[in-house]
DNA sequence: GCCGAATAAGTACAAATGTACGCGAAAGAC
DNA sequence: GTCTTTCGCGTACATTTGTACTTATTCGGC
């Protein structure tokens, strides 16, 4: 798996945008970004232009009009970002982040019923062989 | 409460030296530093520097060597990087990242188990009102 | 066949970031 | 009291990021 320079704001937004709307014009994810914040269309065409070159989208020219596509899968991207983000502020600790992300950042009801379930998954694997996570 | 601006990549690993060893000359966060990561004394200088311009550190003279300590404190540092990083990559939905970090990142069963221990206690805490959280 | 709207593509440019040099002052060695 | 080492501090500078204008091109309507 090739290692794509990672992301910034702002690119990070274009490219969340283009994961949603799936292949699609400048117009389109500018619509899609609009939605959120403003930014002006030449600037998501530079995005995208950037995204491209950084191997994060692809790009064909549909007659009059460049139709872009994801290319790095979301998973992948947010995967490196998180695991950068976890190493720097935590020293690769992830338990302090989920921590904080329960503790201050508010998960509803099914949330949190979700992650129970998981969390009883994750032990029942683990418990009986009393294998570590790699 | 002040909104400093945030931190980058290399600023926030010289911060995180500081507030490991606390108040202290460059060269000793230099030292802390360089456990992790390779940069030059200067570097680091610089990014105290920044640091302090940006209001997340002191420094007073102390004879001839220039003494920093942390001022804002790690967690209102850590809170707004995350809420930033929660906003931009799942648009401020925080369970997905809970779900990954919990997935991929390996938490050993002590960990697991402080989770459970924790949602069950944000689980009791609204379950009675069916109070949502802010 | 000409006009306006839309678009691609090149270019621009300030701010932030990453990384560091060099000078002058101070402190200790001798 | 000079020499060397160590620092602080100002400065530098390439790269990346954020944001956008401009220019030339094309398409659809008249």
């Amino acid at each position: 798996m090739v290692d794509r320079p990672s992301l910034s704001k702002g690119e990070m937004a274009v490219a969340r945008a283009l994961w949603e709307v799936g292949p699609a014009t400048v117009r389109q994810v500018h619509e899609k970004v609009e939605r959120n914040e403003p930014m002006s269309f030449v600037t998501v065409q530079t995005y995208l232009r950037r995204l491209e070159a950084k191997g994060h989208a692809n790009s064909r020219l549909d007659g009059r009009v460049r139709i872009y596509s994801g290319r790095s899968r979301p998973g992948t991207v947010i995967r490196s970002t998180v695991n950068e983000l976890v190493d720097r502020l935590f020293g690769g600790d992830s338990l302090p982040l989920v921590r904080h992300l329960i503790e201050e950042r508010g998960i509803d009801e099914s949330g949190l019923a979700e992650l129970r379930e998981l969390i009883s998954r994750l032990e029942a694997e683990m418990a009986p062989s009393g294998r570590k996570p790699s």
